[in-house]
DNA sequence: CGGCCTCTTGACGCCTCCCTGACGCGCGGC
DNA sequence: GCCGCGCGTCAGGGAGGCGTCAAGAGGCCG
């Protein structure tokens, strides 16, 4: 189940996008204008975006370095504007494709499925997606975790923050960066939040929680995530 | 420099491609059937390939998954064929990008830009910057020192002061400009703050700390680490 | 509308880090 | 030989960061 972001001011198209996409079992979020868009962009991580340059509020361009900002997710652009210019200016700005409106249905989602499907993480055979510890293992495909023979149940924002933490095993991860990644770019100060997320983890993950091995703190740098 | 292969049966528009293309600075390849442009994407290992669908020895979506077999380099099609149909099924066989001829230079060479952007590697572990001496290991990436085959935590500091003078391995580094760095542009005439934390690095990284051989001190001016 | 699950926020005690001052040592000049 | 200067070393105190707990706010589903 992958999720979209919808970013068009015509009513008509959001619709006929989301009942398609829906139908195609997509999570649909839709914006009307750029201030939201960037917002639900950071509010809800989508795995690809769908945008209209023609925005009553910002540039659609400026959206596009709004997003590129902090995130790689695939920007798919949608256009009334048929000059090359246009085209070029989005592209380099970060759009990965561009679509001229009118569209054909069948070909956006086709650009669709292909910008999903190459932001896909490298499957290498050597590196799996399951991650073990002595005390634990974390499939972060299937978004599942395992501590003594038994499942553990972690929300959302506990399983971003682990994902950010365990693709960057063995290296320091930022304050910043941990707080940007999962609560957005307009975070970077908030870190309560952190410390609160992070006592979560280690004690649904930790075999000793006040004593973490594999969630280590770097006091005044950022936290680690240690196999 | 980027290396890009070109596939395309008409002459003249591998022609056109080739002289664009290595205007601006790109290696290129060219093939005008499916057999040579597998053997090269083999053999050459393109960053990208342009490939066009009317291939006289085989149908262009074979060649597009004779490559996915086993690579994921970009692929942006080139037709003639506009039908929705084509499209979707070339996009699905793993294509990144269709464009239809005649196509615009400006925007095929925007969207060569996008495919190759986007292929770029996120952030592998491998790209850590590790600088090696015969007493410890320092990676700058990771934040992480190793010593005698175990870990040394350094604080944010003394990790601030490490990285200015590793990044100037062998240079002299004048006590206020290292006091710039790490502590602030207001800084600059409080050696004490350097004496004291220089002890602490040779303490922590050094093998005989009060006969220090990779932080030496230049009396006078300031200190240089040597590998 | 009510209950449940998250996320957010605040308070409190502990621990780490940074700064500071004192002292010892070696070197060069007076 | 004495003194001044720069550097290395050490220990203590203050400030801020961190872990922890608990309560309130908001959204989702029955």
């Amino acid at each position: 189940m992958n999720r979209v972001l919808v970013v068009d001011d015509e009513p008509q198209i959001v619709r006929a996008l989301v009942i398609n996409l829906k139908a195609r079992k997509y999570e649909v979020d839709a914006a009307s204008d750029g201030a939201t868009a960037l917002r639900l962009a950071a509010a809800r991580h989508p795995d690809v975006i769908v945008l209209d340059l023609g925005l009553p509020d910002m540039d659609g361009v400026e959206v596009i370095r709004g997003i590129r900002g902090w995130t790689r997710v695939p920007i798919l652009v949608l256009s009334a504007r048929q000059t090359s210019d246009e085209k070029v200016e989005a592209l380099d700005a970060g759009a990965d494709d561009y679509v001229t409106k009118p569209f054909g249905m069948d070909e956006l989602l086709a650009r669709l499925r292909a910008a999903v499907r190459r932001a896909e993480p490298v499957g290498r055979p050597e590196d799996s997606v399951v991650v073990e510890t002595d005390a634990f293992t974390v499939d972060l495909a299937a978004k599942k975790a395992h501590r003594d023979g038994r499942d553990v149940r972690l929300t959302p924002t506990e399983w971003h923050l682990l994902e950010v933490l365990v693709r960057n095993a063995g290296r320091l991860v930022s304050q910043k960066q941990l707080l940007q990644e999962v609560w957005g770019p307009s975070y970077g100060t908030e870190s309560n939040y952190l410390r609160v997320y992070m006592a979560q983890l280690r004690r649904k993950l930790e075999a000793d929680p006040s004593h973490p091995r594999h969630f280590v703190t770097e006091p005044g740098m950022g936290y680690r995530f240690e196999r």
